[in-house]
DNA sequence: AGAAAAAATGGAAACGTTTCCACTGGGAGG
DNA sequence: CCTCCCAGTGGAAACGTTTCCATTTTTTCT
């Protein structure tokens, strides 16, 4: 038989000699059927390689069994993993996931939640761009899709797995300041497009406050780009007290410690680094990258859960205390400040800054948060 | 005007005072209308927050704008690189994508390409465990869904992006031997589950051949696991000679390097290291690692391409030659063996296995190919 | 002005399901 | 023997579109 054109539940039902609904009753046991009738179906659809088309049932159904994924990109390791984790939870479940990469733009996520709205999926997990002004997120709520933030904070009535920025930028103060540190900076991606990077600022900002040390300084970078070491030295320059810069996510926290070689700086004698998200390499270079340690698959796996219990109307699943979203992980790139500086400023020599040092990085990539 | 239960074409032309002809022919502008009668529309439209029920459209069309892509893991950042690229194309193209993570298991592979079959989607992209053997990937073909592989080799009918595995380990050697080294190994994860990885070996051993050297020692691991020093303390025991290791992923690769030094050897000092990927960590860490460079998003992009071009039945776009798919990336990790050993023995002194070492990686995730 | 051509419109059919209602036949209970 | 009930079955309606054909309205031409 020609299995181009899929059989129907009619050719099914007229090879079979019986009725549609009979069929329907067989296959989808959903009422009483005869021996007989069902050895006859059951062959039928064997004969004819017959399977449900799902869109004619999603039609007759309204569900979908398709649920909506909205993160900005996969090519970060940390939505990645959050999306790895949400599609098995969806997958275990029965449900499939439509994924869409926004590129951090907000055009795209309104677009793209019209058009997953348009293919009804049941529900969302989604990490918007700025959690009180998007557009897609007004319109979901709107309709009363199902759905469950990830990443993003909530508010009363919209569920949300995400680490707690707020608390974690607290405690990487705490950790400088252990460290015997005075003079913070703080270096972020992306800043703009990103309400996580504005709350993990906002929180150094009151940690600095809180432990009556002076208002940390903001390098704000566009672009994962090579002009960093540039950047930095200018930074530095500007900011002669700093000894220690927390860095929005690991990726940009190895670069900056990278550039701070390149310009004669030590880490973490001359400079120490803190960095966030806790991607496992940190843990392979020399020195070892301190970092807030994150777990993005189980935010994922969380916030598809939520999904989940809301469609099927039971009670989401608790979330861990927001101050277990993450950890705090000692490393080398965290250390006292060098002796001789401890409370004066940066010996004066920045080697200069020569641009030779860029790299041919073909896999370069986005990876900020 | 409730939203909850979205308003169809038909409320729209009773509102407009029309029939659902017009209201379509207005909307998707696929037939002649009045200035009066588009402006009532419009107007109804807005009124009831009209948006066409994609499932309906599909039903009607059996066109359902939505590709299959058919993955390992995501957490693995080679895939996420891939599916981020073939997630873009579509999407510029107007087509969603339904991601599926099999996590290895070719039962897995087999369930969601039935489940993807019936929820119709328009084309494939997929990573198989075995292409040869795919019960999958048959019934697509079997079904004459437009689809391509990624990352698997194709074969005469079936389009496919693909490093060329065979020519990269081949040129792995070449690297090898111009450093001196004539005992190599060969280190992989999930030999079993990929045909790649196989490739890779294969490709190696041939390269051994052509250059009449021995043939590689292999070692093959189950799981990314704490175990590994232990493992390669054995093989390094039992392969004394060795002195370049070619590790199947570059995650592994580091991996394979610190638990080297942690048994007393210096990489590239007492052994080599090669890996596969070309991930960007690898140019940042000490020492470098040399690598096979590859572009995943490039692969995902080309995948999404070619299966467009079959859906619209024109002619695919070409893929680059199989040579072009990759480079060699020079790292501090392949160097000339120590002098001493130049074609000697190793060393007799590997320090005591001790399995102190693990460390606590929270974040530890699936990283092979 | 009248006829013919062109433009605009309405609505039924079809797409593949599920669900509901109606019908049949047989067995149990009176 | 009659009634009632129920398991088993068939088939129409509904879900939201598009498409096609028939019909009505407008325009154009003589």
């Amino acid at each position: 038989m020609d299995l181009r054109q899929s059989a129907t539940i009619k050719d099914v039902a007229s090879h079979a000699g019986c009725g549609v609904g009979t069929v329907s009753r067989v296959l989808n046991q959903s009422g009483p059927t005869s021996a007989g009738m069902k050895k006859r179906v059951l062959m039928a659809v064997k004969e004819l390689g017959f399977e449900f088309s799902e869109v004619g049932r999603s039609l007759q159904s309204s569900k979908t069994l398709t649920i909506g994924c909205v993160v900005p990109s996969v090519a970060n390791p940390v939505y990645a993993d959050a999306v790895q984790g949400a599609q098995e939870t969806f997958q275990s479940a029965g449900y499939q996931t439509l994924l869409v990469c926004t590129n951090y733009d907000p055009d795209i996520e309104t677009q793209a939640i019209r058009t997953l709205t348009a293919k009804q999926v049941d529900g969302f997990v989604l990490t918007v761009s700025d959690a009180l002004s998007s557009e897609g997120l007004k319109s979901i709520q709107k309709r009363e899709i199902p759905h469950c933030l990830l990443f993003n904070l909530g508010t009363d009535n919209v569920k949300s797995w995400a680490v707690d920025d707020h608390s974690a930028a607290l405690s990487v103060v705490k950790a400088f300041i252990e460290k015997g540190h005075q003079n913070l900076g703080f270096l972020a991606l992306k800043f703009k497009s990103s309400d996580r990077a504005r709350e993990r600022y906002q929180g150094f900002v009151d940690g600095c406050n809180h432990f009556s040390i002076p208002k940390p300084a903001l390098l704000e970078i566009d672009e994962d780009s090579d002009a960093l070491t540039g950047l930095l030295k200018e930074f530095l320059t500007q900011n002669p007290k700093l000894t220690g810069i927390f860095v929005s996510n690991d990726f940009l926290a190895l670069e900056t410690i990278r550039c701070a070689r390149d310009l004669g700086l030590t880490v973490p004698g001359d400079l120490s680094i803190i960095g966030f998200d806790g991607i496992k390499v940190g843990t392979m270079v020399e020195p070892t990258l301190a970092t807030i340690v994150t777990d993005p698959k189980v935010m994922g796996s969380g916030a598809a859960r939520s999904v989940l219990a809301i469609i099927q109307g039971v009670e989401p699943p608790v979330q861990p205390d927001p101050e277990l979203t993450f950890s705090f992980r000692a490393g080398g790139s965290l250390a006292f400040p060098a002796a001789e500086r401890k409370d004066g400023e940066r010996a004066a020599t920045l080697s200069p800054s020569n641009n030779l040092t860029k790299k041919n990085f073909k896999n370069q990539q986005e990876r900020s948060i």
